[in-house]
DNA sequence: CCTTATTAATTGTACATACAACTATAGTAA
DNA sequence: TTACTATAGTTGTATGTACAATTAATAAGG
């Protein structure tokens, strides 16, 4: 059955969680060759543009609560893609060499992923269709 | 941080994946009053719609894995809301009396998601929204 | 009829995520 | 200085979800 045939494709919860778990499924495909799920790789992306990075920005970068964030690095430390320093009750989180190794990989990945939901969806509609989620997204924090 | 300002809110899986984090929490906060989370609650409509549904009828309408409605089904089950019964490889599950007593309060969360999301969104504006999110989500399993 | 394949459902295990409670540091007011 | 408050981060615990393996029952082929 398509998601569209379901008696609940009118409902905004239904039709936003089963839309992202596709789209998950699709992205966990594609980061399986950087041996990451794509949250992890995300994460871990950020702190390699941005060395030193507090745990609490990574949060509002990812729009994640603080404890997902230290429950990710704790993942990402034991692979040995980040380290964390923390002095006073700040923390900073820094890529190892093993990450910066890793970095060609995930610029591939975006770019494989950017490729296939332009392909399957389209490149101008999935423009104004990301666009329109965000400013959904928006909308209901406000 | 608003979700547009991320570096990612270009990015398809930032974008689907926290809309649907900001959805689920406006949707678990309205079914509280049923006791139930979203996705126990719309499990249990469709057993209320159609008693004696199988598992797999459950799985193909809510767009969840077969062992999703096992575990979900499991903590119904714990709650009285439903019981199954199996006869040969197939199993059927029913709604209880306490679940069919609750079916008013279920009824008036729909319609309370509906109107909140709709005042914060628009009318207009989630109807075609939630219509281009299915036509995403069908191309993304063609 | 027996064997093989298919299907329906459940289990073991793992993962991403969050909330609430907690620690520890820093800032502020008396 | 001391006491209170606010902030940053981490833990304990729980939830929803899925994959892979497993059971159990039906269907198909020889």
């Amino acid at each position: 059955m398509k998601a569209s045939e379901s008696r609940y494709c009118r409902c905004l919860y239904f039709t936003t969680s089963s839309l992202a778990r596709k789209v998950e499924k699709l992205a966990a495909g594609i980061w399986k060759q950087a041996g990451l799920s794509p949250s992890h790789a995300y994460l871990l992306m950020v702190v390699l543009e941005e060395p030193g990075i507090q745990p609490g920005s990574l949060a509002a970068e990812l729009q994640l609560t603080p404890s997902t964030i230290t429950r990710l690095l704790e993942k990402l430390e034991a692979k040995k893609l980040v380290v964390r320093t923390s002095e006073g009750k700040l923390t900073n989180v820094y890529p190892t060499p093993k990450a910066k190794e890793l970095l060609p990989v995930l610029k591939q990945s975006v770019y494989d992923f950017h490729q296939q939901y332009v392909s399957i969806l389209g490149k101008d509609e999935s423009d104004v269709f990301i666009r329109n989620m965000n400013k959904m997204a928006d909308k209901l924090e406000g």
